[in-house]
Parts: structure tokens; C-alpha cells; sequence
DNA sequence: GAAGCGTGGTA
DNA sequence: TTACCAAGCTT
């Protein structure tokens, strides 16, 4: 493959087209440019398995909330979780809680700058640690994400999508494509995620406007299906659909929320009389896990199970988001 | 290594 | 409408 070898000709190189075109098309996002490490810690954590359009306003609150990892070190779990929102895997918002905890005590309040550092915190894994690494603090580093392993598995394997799981032959190949300059290393990572993100995509992929589409292997080999059918993730019935009803009334909730609440024949009564006391925010959200129709065994689970996770705690009878 | 973990937009 | 999918991590 010589247009991937690292001599390659620098004028004609996939590595110029990709950023050049990264260059002029980049999305102007508020965590690149000149964003302070933590900003840019807080915006990977947010964008794990979560969509731009939806991080970018929580972000915005959380950094004029929370500036530094000090800061949001002393912030009460309760209000972390709220403003969390509706992003989604909460765990993460208290493993980000956790990780700042640990930059305050061990590391003066810093982000730690080095791979190793930032993988030893809690809730990031070897993605993160290198996104850090390469876009707060200029490193060469591996990263690999899911635009990345699609674009790679594309242009240069030629096929449809990567393998359903990581592998080490797909580390390796980012590790050769990757440029030997720091500099341009960063770009390249971050070019090639954007390249996924806005022209690779993974349900219709823009290839008329893609600036290495002469180069690709897979609009080469005539743009075959995948070879596997993806497994879709389950959702209505599960426990997850159940966690994420009852984490929306413990937020919407500044009290702890009664047992009898969630569960039981006197549910919907309990819950109507709460309407009294209780704001709508609450008794909608109290409605829509109702109506789920949840029998009592799978109410139980779930809620010991965001217990466990510390997402919730019970006390006095009554369920609340931990203090 | 596979399974579990939220949420909402889009095709 | 029903699936798929989004800058993954942990157990």
C-alpha cells in the first residue's frame, strides 16, 4: 500500500488531502481551540456514545459551572447528576466526579498530561486517555475511536465497517498511518474522526464530496455490504429502559421519593395524590414509569441496581439521588 | 470476551 | 414505525 507509507510523497498524500479537507470543514466546536484540558476532558467523557448536538449545550453549562476539576471535586453527586441531564449513561457524570476527585488529590488540581495518568482514572479507558493526551496536550498518540475504525476499515480495507470489536490489527494500522510529527499527528486524529463524523458516516456515507474517495479501497472494491449484520442493542422491557424512568424522578425530585411510589397496587393512587405535592416535572415522570407497566421483581432489580451503582440511595423510605 | 449500561434523532 | 446509531468503559 504505498500511499499509506509514512515517505510517502507529501504532496499527493492522503494524509494532505485529509488535512486539508479537515482545515476548511471542520466544525467550529467549543472544546477545540484553545479549550483548557479539563474543558476538553469534560467534552470526551460527555461525547462517549453520545451525539455533538446533545453534548454541546450540557457542556456549555457545566464549564461556566464548573471551571476547573476543583471545583467540580466539591460539587454535592445530586447536582452532578442533575446536571447531567438526559445525556445518558449517568455513571459516567459520577466516574467524571470520581476522576476529578483523584486530579484534585493526586495531581494538584492539574489534568494529569501523560497516557498513563488519565488511564488510571476512573471512566477513562484507552480511547479517552489518548483523545486527552493528543488534543489537550499536543501528544502522539494512538486514538482510535469508532469514526476512525470505520474510516480506516473503509479507505484502506475495504470494507463496509470495522469488525464488531476492536483489534489489535486495527491498532496497528493506526499506529503505521499515524504522521511522526506531534503536530501533525494531532490533526490527523482529529481529522480522520471528523471525516467520520461528517462525510464516512456510517448509514449513508457522503462519498461524492469525500476528499479521498480516488483512494478508497471500499468505493474500489465497488462499495460491498457489510459482511455482518450489527446487533442491535434491546431496549423496550429491559432494565436499562427501567433504570433511566426512575433516574428521571429521582432527578426531578428534591425529596426522597416513597417506595410506595414506584411500585405496587396503590401506585397510581400514591401518585396522584403526589401530584398535590409534588412538582409536574415529577409526576410526569412518575407517569412515564408507570407506564411501562413494570412488574414488581423487575422494579426491585433496578432499583437495587442503581443503588449498587451509587446512582441512587435509599433512606427513610424513600429513594433519592446520593448526596 | 460478552454483556450491560441511557437517550433521542434519523432513515 | 421500528431499528440503527452516537468521540466507550467496566465487570
Amino acid at each position: 500500500m504505498q500511499w499509506n507509507c509514512p515517505s510517502e510523497p507529501q504532496g499527493e498524500s492522503v494524509h494532505q488531502q485529509v488535512l486539508q479537507w479537515f482545515r476548511e470543514s471542520a466544525r467550529d466546536l467549543p472544546w477545540r481551540g484553545g479549550c483548557s484540558p479539563w474543558g476538553i476532558l469534560v467534552s470526551e467523557i460527555m461525547l462517549q456514545q453520545t451525539p455533538v448536538v446533545r453534548v454541546r449545550p450540557v457542556w456549555e453549562e457545566w464549564m461556566a459551572r464548573w471551571p476547573d476539576p476543583a471545583a467540580f471535586a466539591a460539587a454535592p453527586q445530586a447536582e452532578v447528576l442533575r446536571a447531567w441531564g438526559r445525556l445518558g449513561y449517568p455513571r459516567r457524570a459520577l466516574r467524571l466526579h470520581a476522576a476529578a476527585g483523584v486530579i484534585v488529590e493526586k495531581h494538584d488540581g492539574a489534568v494529569p498530561d501523560t497516557f498513563e495518568e488519565l488511564l488510571a482514572l476512573p471512566g477513562i479507558g484507552t480511547y479517552t486517555a489518548a483523545a486527552v493526551a493528543a488534543f489537550a496536550f499536543g501528544r502522539r498518540e494512538t486514538v482510535v475511536d469508532t469514526n476512525i475504525r470505520r474510516v480506516f476499515a473503509r479507505l484502506v480495507i475495504g470494507q463496509a465497517l470495522p469488525a464488531p470489536s476492536l483489534t489489535a490489527a486495527e491498532m496497528a494500522l493506526a499506529k503505521e498511518l499515524l504522521p511522526e510529527d506531534a503536530a501533525a499527528s494531532v490533526e490527523w486524529n482529529a481529522g480522520v474522526m471528523e471525516l467520520g463524523a461528517l462525510v464516512c458516516t456510517a448509514r449513508s456515507p457522503q462519498c461524492g464530496i469525500c476528499p479521498v474517495r480516488r483512494e478508497c479501497a471500499w468505493i474500489a472494491a465497488g462499495q460491498p455490504e457489510p459482511s455482518y449484520v450489527p446487533k442491535g442493542q434491546p431496549w423496550a422491557g429491559t432494565d436499562r429502559q427501567v433504570r433511566g424512568a426512575v433516574m428521571a424522578v429521582l432527578r426531578a425530585a428534591e425529596s426522597p421519593v416513597h417506595a410506595e411510589l414506584f411500585w405496587g397496587p396503590a401506585s397510581e393512587l400514591a401518585a396522584l395524590k403526589e401530584h398535590l405535592s409534588h412538582p409536574g416535572e415529577v409526576a410526569d415522570a412518575l407517569k412515564s414509569l408507570h407506564n411501562l407497566n413494570v412488574h414488581a421483581p423487575q422494579l426491585q432489580r433496578s432499583l437495587a441496581s442503581l443503588v449498587a451503582d451509587g446512582l441512587a440511595q435509599l433512606s427513610d423510605g424513600g429513594y433519592h439521588l446520593p448526596h
